[in-house]
DNA sequence: GCAAGATAATTAGCATTGCTAAGTATATGC
DNA sequence: GCATATACTTAGCAATGCTAATTATCTTGC
């Protein structure tokens, strides 16, 4: 039963905030990728392995990303295959502006919880990110 | 924080589960709405409110259950503007083998965790779905 | 009872996002 | 240096989201 209602209230969660990011102007995909990128440059693999999604919709994305000029392209000197993608300025403001909307909305809805819950979740936040990294490692298997 | 970490625990938890669900053949707005009518039938207003789409969405997602033999239509006496769906057998045959193969895997990864956090995450999940509620329920104003 | 407006759903057209399959360019291994 | 592997791109399909416009039906005001 945890795992039904821990789905349910993930899903909810995902609902709600892909609702302020609308705003924003950027669809849900590249603005995840962006939000990878903020930890440095990715090479496309890379974004891919982190985003859980093939080589061609990430390809696809990040043509999305620069042709909106949100990340740009760097050459790899060492393999001519591969390129990096980076962030520019515009793509991290973006992030942030982002990033502000949703822990605003978020927070609201902390706020109306009871203290007692506001407790539980701050204490389970750790288990709840080491069990969401476990079904997301848990994909080839399951 | 406890916000920006919640988004990125409830993103990763859907993206795993979405693996899933996948070898059921039948796409996420299709599968969240068929599992709306769990409850009972629906007017397609109703679940248009529920899963928070346009009507123009959900008349088509609508369309698609029926025309893969998930749900059926059914019409309503007093109103001839309006029909509920209905689920039909196969829907629900669907909707358990989905729900089954999501426990599985969110029970193997909950499997991983250490004692600690499960009994953390456990005594989380009222106040987790209270959360999700809200921020759902704030989609209007924020 | 009937015209005017409201409401439920559908359709059309667009963009995004996911896939697989096929193609291109570059690296690597024998 | 030729065969194979790897990194990415392109093309084509389906699903999902939107807004705007249409259709059918219901409700209101007279």
């Amino acid at each position: 039963m945890l795992a039904d209602r821990l789905h349910g209230a993930a899903l909810h969660l995902m609902r709600g905030i892909r609702q302020a990011d609308r705003r924003l102007g950027v669809g849900p995909a590249r603005l995840s990728a962006l939000s990878v990128l903020l930890s440095g440059p990715k090479t496309l693999s890379e974004l891919a392995e982190a985003e859980q999604v093939s080589a061609a919709t990430i390809s696809r994305i990040g043509a999305g990303l620069i042709r909106t000029g949100l990340a740009r392209r760097v050459p790899n000197p060492s393999d001519g295959r591969s390129a990096r993608l980076e962030m520019t300025a515009a793509g991290r403001r973006l992030i942030s502006r982002g990033r502000r909307a949703r822990v605003a909305r978020l927070e609201a809805a902390v706020r109306q919880l009871t203290p007692e819950d506001r407790k539980a979740l701050a204490s389970a936040i750790d288990a709840l990110e080491r069990a969401a990294w476990e079904v997301l490692k848990s994909r080839r298997g399951g």
